[in-house]
DNA sequence: TTGACATGTTATTCTTTTATAACATGATTG
DNA sequence: CAATCATGTTATAAAAGAATAACATGTCAA
């Protein structure tokens, strides 16, 4: 796999809010299949797993398997390279072409703020 | 949109490397989307209209209309959002879990190193 | 004002994802 | 060892994404 298809796999893995919810949940410790798709409930066990297959292709989900039971761990390490490709040198972008973009009347000062669910 | 929603068209946004090129190709200054397509000889110029809407969409791109010329330039800022809501808060837990991953026998230190387009 | 040019729009096809169902396996516990 | 439980596998349908074609619009420059 060329580094291209694991940036393609890394970003696809984190563009589904399903996949984000379990990466949350496997942040703070590792989980079983079972208890995340307790939690899920809006989700399919299939498709957790589905979800959980993804992850792991990307690398951000390592399986440890115990007797009957699947332990899904989070491997943060690959966000790593995220940043050191996309998001440093991005964000760096962000500060010098500020007065760029004002110019063209973009005024939106970022968009994150709370995680309000309301808006257009 | 919601914040999720947000993040689902920024990720999503990043998960074709093809619209990373186009991020690369408008990083220094804006280009024209004929320049953009001159540059882009894989693609079909509507192809690289989608994807240009794609970005559009995510907030990545933003366009100025110059006559019968559209130019497009990078907004980077949401990126910002990415780091500090994704990026920042799982590299640091990349650090702390590190010793967990490597009893799973997990010595992968991390996958990008140059640009090789030769493995698995 | 007219022809060439840069871009835009709509529709269509093909592929990939997502969600689910139905069935299968292998471990645990009484 | 037999029933149960946690997980896996394969197949299928619905939805979304990617690539292209054909046609449309608005601008510039002679």
């Amino acid at each position: 796999m060329s580094t291209e298809d694991k940036f393609d796999a890394l970003f696809k893995a984190l563009g589904h809010r399903a996949r984000r919810r379990i990466l949350d949940l496997i942040k703070d410790g590792p989980q079983t299949t079972g208890t995340l798709c307790a939690t899920l409930t809006d989700l399919d066990r299939c498709t957790v797993m589905q979800h959980l297959s993804v992850l792991e292709k990307a690398g951000l989900v390592v399986v440890e398997r115990r007797g009957r039971e699947r332990w899904n761990h989070l491997d943060a390490l690959p966000i790593h390279d995220v940043q050191n490709r996309w998001i440093g040198p991005y964000a760096a972008q962000a500060i010098t072409m500020l007065g760029d973009l004002e110019r063209l009347g973009k005024t939106d000062a970022s968009l994150v703020k709370a995680d309000d669910n309301s808006e257009t």
